[in-house]
DNA sequence: TATTATTCCATGTTATTCCATATATTCCCA
DNA sequence: TGGGAATATATGGAATAACATGGAATAATA
């Protein structure tokens, strides 16, 4: 399966279009994806997206769960309602909702970070942000230590 | 397995292309890897590189890791969104992404440095400064005993 | 019919591929 | 073992293709 990699920063326009990065429009492509499901992110003021599969992996999760439970609901709703399915238009582009706009603080420009199954949508200083944390925590975690 | 030996410096052009040297453009040639996945170091300003085979390595040992921790999270993102994939074009040239550049604060020159299954660019004085601490710290710990 | 959304198109820009030449390397044979 | 030819590599530039981006035209919706 291929992967999400490498991160990309994109302007949006005055509707709210973007293009989608031409590398990561590929993989969609060859996965039979012709819409982008974004959903807002819990932790952080980013939106986690991917293609079908990625919907299909947090069903997966919530099957496990008992059907029965307030946490299924809870999770159910999350996973459908505080999602956005994005088309993809002849162009490539796609149009970010108000919801995201207003999740990631979006003004001007988007970045697109790979994760590997998905890739995660940000406002290109919070990104950055986002990354030194990331990258001095594991710095700390394994003082010393190279890589490969 | 074939591994990524000496060191070579090239050339980079306006355009950010730089000739991959030959013996490690065999090397990825025979395990079938047209690109070159590129990581920021997080310990110096170098960058980690190598084939399909290097992503593989690293997301095994993500694969261990308890997908809900922070721990996962932050792994993941530095794999991925840190994590520059570079093709290899018809004349065995790549293109330094402006991360990469940046980065390593390559400026006209690059140098190639194998290390074993992955090997890393430098900026060559930086590499060179680099080099001299790996060796005056081996010599320090082993102060008398000879290599062979 | 007014408003909003979507598609279509035009164009400048960037990226990629292709090509040409200079240089280096290898191989072969005298 | 020393040419010398054939092959491979390095490197810059030109040609081509892909992409980004804004706006207009069309369709859908209220």
């Amino acid at each position: 399966m291929e992967r999400f990699v490498s991160n990309y920063t994109k302007k949006v326009d005055g509707k709210g279009r973007v293009s989608v990065p031409p590398q990561f429009r590929t993989i969609l492509q060859r996965s039979g994806d012709d819409q982008i499901y974004a959903q807002l992110s819990l932790e952080t003021h980013s939106v986690i997206a991917g293609g079908a599969s990625l919907l299909a992996q947090m069903e997966a999760r919530l099957e496990k769960m008992d059907p029965f439970s307030p946490e299924y609901d809870d999770w159910a709703t999350h996973i459908y309602a505080d999602n956005h399915a994005l088309k993809i238009d002849g162009d490539g582009r796609i149009i970010l909702t108000d919801a995201i706009v207003e999740h990631a603080k979006i003004k001007g420009e988007v970045t697109f970070a790979g994760r590997g199954a998905s890739f995660h949508l940000w406002q290109p200083e919070a990104f950055e942000e986002y990354m030194s944390g990331v990258r001095s925590r594991i710095r700390d975690v394994r003082a010393g230590g190279q890589l490969s």
